[in-house]
DNA sequence: CGCCCCGGGATTTTT
DNA sequence: TCCCGGGGCG
């Protein structure tokens, strides 16, 4: 593409084979594909090609036959970047592609797991805990232990939990350091030993786990470490910089060589090298990518230092810098240049581009965050009709309570938008509900499930009841579940018995489909059938489809969806078990199901708009306590990685950014004033083309003014943080009704003239659409044309 | 045991 | 503002 005239040395190249997989690679790009060696660090910043790199890497290495596809294991983040680079490497091998890993860091744990469960006191069936189902549990454990009044909060208390679980530290390693005479700390201890204990009994892992139960087997196992180390002799790691220390661990144990000649493990028929006197098998080769600049997960343990230190881990380790981008125009590249670089501690990295300056970044101050929202709403209609895909565009903002003005402003503008994260779909009671059902059956031993489901619907189980069938099941040494069948034992009311044994019936039948005695095989079809026969005799889809409350009526189209799901998943792996099912959900993340976008504007937070590109983007409630956000002002490295989440914001924009902010904001109710952010006036002031700035608003405002209270910093040169007190502002704050209209039954036709609550008087040119999606095209006697949603806009005939 | 009302609390990001 | 949990009552 650029510099294609430079010619390319191809170190060992024999020319041929993968010619083309050099064809228009850039000289560095070019290196990261052809380098061999022990180790690689590919420092790639946004938008340089790092994804197309890493595939034309695999693909080299298989054409030339230095490794057959099963000798290569790959790790991204999310299952969706690693089914989009099983597809791009496959384009470019073919067939060859099926035989590699390519998944991400908690897949490939399971897998491993799954096979050497049995090695260390689990069996192959184990379920997997989110952290909502962890968070059920640690909650239960807390209260039965009074945790509360020493202070330890659940959520606390799995935060903890998990800290230490990424740093490899397990409860009897915490216990011998911790310091025990602190009755807290004590407490923490137990609570800790509680929470592995329960999960071991459950038969369940939790996200943690999955790395760390790996890495301890590793350690215990020398020979079953061997394995894979003889197994996987390229290992390529993407997004390095957001690896925690356990996954770091992870990666050196898969990278150590193997000494000596042990005798060959062979474990669940898979297929190992020929043991015959292996000599000293020297450690894989190990290729990282990542981006410092982009770390935005040390909150959850990643460890920058991982890749910061990569040459200091691995001597000799070559490093490849991509700095040319492919995706931006210059002038966005020169605000993120310019803002990254006031972290200070950081390799100087400069993006660039050749495709020009493009169009300046447009800035714009709304009085209210409704304000802010209908000046995206307007901006976003207005470079669609100028021929902008909406799927082409992207709405940024810092946590998902903001999506909601933006929601209300969007719907009512008639702008198509997508939701993407948020109340994640497997999220929903319904559905962790229908899971729960399925793990009852899949995981006999996992008591939580069981407790979950025991009285959805309402058979009248409380706690008490629940309690009783527990104690009961703890007296006989029996299950959760076991301890059903015996509801004649339990000493509960005869209608109590009725439903427990019924419940207990029900289970069992779906067992029956789902878990064939061994030597069968279940159909494809016993997931979605089980899962049926589950929702339905239990009454739990009845339940729903009487109440009278609307939602119910969307829960049962979720779990519709849901046994579609299942279908779907019978599908695509034929031999695939309930077990496999389950594990196959809780792994996937939001993140993963976002390209079923199309024709909609993508609205999420700026989590996880990582990895993505817009042509136009959007960044919301740039202000000072959002963005940066107030939390982490006070943690150590907070504001640096707030800084590279806002960078990160801005390198997915293609063609246009915009950044926008509100001068007051509603939270918790209340309504407060915001001050612009810091990173704002990182940004040379010549990149911003300000519609409306911040300082334009504060001269405008009535003549009260106050101090900022308490925040920080001021705006530009010119205006020092002078904020005009709420009340003086309460006029402009929210306008938008809280409660939704329906004009549902309005009859509106072309020449009809309309009133506007916001925008005026106009005149209707045509209605388009059908029922609660008419939308009426207005053109208004400002001279402004409005999309309008004829069922909740604020309008009226006149 | 379940429902309802009340008050309090909480609000970052997620494999 | 909204959600959750606790407590009281039917």
């Amino acid at each position: 593409m650029v510099e294609s005239s430079v010619p390319v040395v191809v170190p060992g190249g024999t020319g041929g084979v993968d010619d083309d997989l050099l064809e228009g690679l850039n000289p560095p790009q070019r290196e990261a594909v052809t380098y061999r060696g022990p180790a690689l660090l590919i420092v790639a910043g946004a938008g340089s090609g790092k994804t197309r790199v890493l595939t034309h890497r695999i693909a080299s290495l298989l054409r030339r036959r230095e490794a057959w596809p099963s000798q290569i294991l790959a790790i991204t983040f999310t299952n969706k970047a690693a089914g989009e680079m099983r597809e791009r490497v496959g384009q470019l091998v073919g067939e060859s592609a099926r035989g590699m890993w390519i998944s991400t860091f908690h897949s490939a744990c399971v897998r491993i797991l799954r096979r050497e469960a049995e090695n260390f006191g689990f069996t192959s069936s184990f379920t997997i805990y989110d952290s909502g189902d962890s968070r059920a549990l640690i909650k239960r454990l807390v209260k039965d232990r009074e945790a509360e009044r020493f202070g330890l909060s659940p959520a606390g208390v799995q935060g903890r939990i998990s800290r230490l679980k990424n740093e490899l530290t397990d409860a009897a390693a915490f216990a011998r350091q911790a310091n025990l005479s602190d009755p807290a700390e004590r407490l923490f201890s137990e609570l800790f030993g509680d929470y592995e204990r329960a999960l071991q009994r459950a038969n369940a892992f939790d996200f943690d786990d999955l790395i760390a139960q790996t890495v301890y087997l590793f350690r215990a196992f020398p020979a079953v470490a061997d394995a894979y180390r003889k197994r996987f002799r390229h290992i390529l790691v993407d997004e390095y910089q957001d690896t925690n220390a356990a996954q770091y661990a992870l990666i050196h144990e898969l990278t150590r060589p193997v000494v000596g000649a042990a005798e060959a493990y062979s474990s669940g028929g898979m297929m190992i090298f020929e043991p015959e006197h292996a000599p000293e098998l020297e450690g894989a080769s190990l290729t990282v990518v990542g981006d410092s600049d982009q770390s935005i997960y040390a909150f959850r343990g990643a460890d920058i230092r991982n890749i910061s230190e990569f040459e200091r881990d691995f001597p000799g380790a070559r490093v490849v810098l991509l700095e040319q981008n492919y995706r931006s125009t210059q002038n966005i590249l020169s605000a993120a240049n310019a803002v990254i670089g006031h972290n200070f501690d950081r390799k100087a990295k400069n993006l660039w581009t050749d495709s020009g300056a493009g169009e300046r970044i447009v800035g714009y101050t709304g009085y209210s965050q409704h304000d802010e929202a209908q000046f995206v709403a307007d901006e976003i209609e207005a470079i669609h009709r100028s021929g902008v895909d909406y799927s082409q565009v992207a709405v940024f903002y810092r946590t998902n309570a903001q999506s909601r003005a933006l929601e209300e402003i969007l719907i009512r503008a008639a702008v198509p938008y997508k939701i993407m994260g948020g109340t994640k779909f497997y999220e929903r009671a319904e559905i962790k509900d229908a899971l729960a059902y399925l793990t009852a059956v899949a995981n006999p031993a996992d008591e939580m499930a069981l407790r979950r489901i025991v009285n959805k619907p309402k058979r009248g189980i409380g706690d008490v009841s629940i309690e009783t069938i527990s104690r009961f099941a703890a007296d006989r040494g029996i299950t959760f579940r076991e301890a059903l069948g015996h509801a004649g034992d339990l000493g509960v009311g005869p209608k109590l018995q009725t439903a427990i044994t019924h419940l207990h019936g029900v289970l069992g039948a779906a067992s029956e489909i789902m878990l064939p005695a061994t030597g069968e095989v279940a159909p494809p079809t016993a997931v979605a059938d089980g899962l049926s026969l589950l929702l339905g005799r239990s009454g739990y889809l009845d339940a729903l489809r009487m109440s009278r409350d609307p939602q119910d009526e969307a829960r049962v189209e979720n779990l519709d969806e849901f046994v579609a799901v299942a279908r779907e998943f019978a599908r695509n792996n034929p031999d695939g078990t309930v077990i496999d099912f389950l594990a196959e959900v809780a792994l996937v993340s939001d993140a993963d199901d976002l390209d079923d976008a199309s024709g909609s504007v993508s609205l999420m937070t700026l989590h996880t708009a990582k990895g993505l590109e817009y042509d136009a983007v959007f960044i919301t409630g740039v202000e000072e306590d959002l963005l940066p956000h107030r939390i982490s002002a006070g943690e150590p490295g907070g504001p640096a990685e707030e800084r590279r989440l806002f960078y990160v914001g801005v390198t997915r924009a293609r063609k246009r950014l915009y950044l926008s902010l509100a001068m007051t904001r509603a939270q918790f109710g209340e309504i407060a004033s915001a001050v612009p952010s810091r990173f704002l006036q990182e940004i040379p002031a010549d990149l911003v083309d300000w519609r409306q700035s911040p300082a334009d608003l504060v001269r405008q405002a009535p003549p009260r003014f106050g101090g900022g209270s308490g925040s920080r910093g001021g705006f530009r040169n010119d205006t020092p943080a002078l904020l005009p007190k709420s009340t003086s502002l309460d006029r402009f704050a929210n306008k938008v009704p809280a409660k939704v209209r329906d004009n549902g039954d309005m009859e509106l036709a072309a020449g009809d003239r309309i009133r506007h609550d916001d925008f005026g008087e106009g005149r209707v040119d045509a209605v388009t659409g059908e029922g609660a999606k008419r939308i009426a095209h207005v053109r208004f006697d400002s001279g402004a044309a409005k999309k309008l949603l004829v069922k909740i806009a604020p309008i009226e005939k006149i």
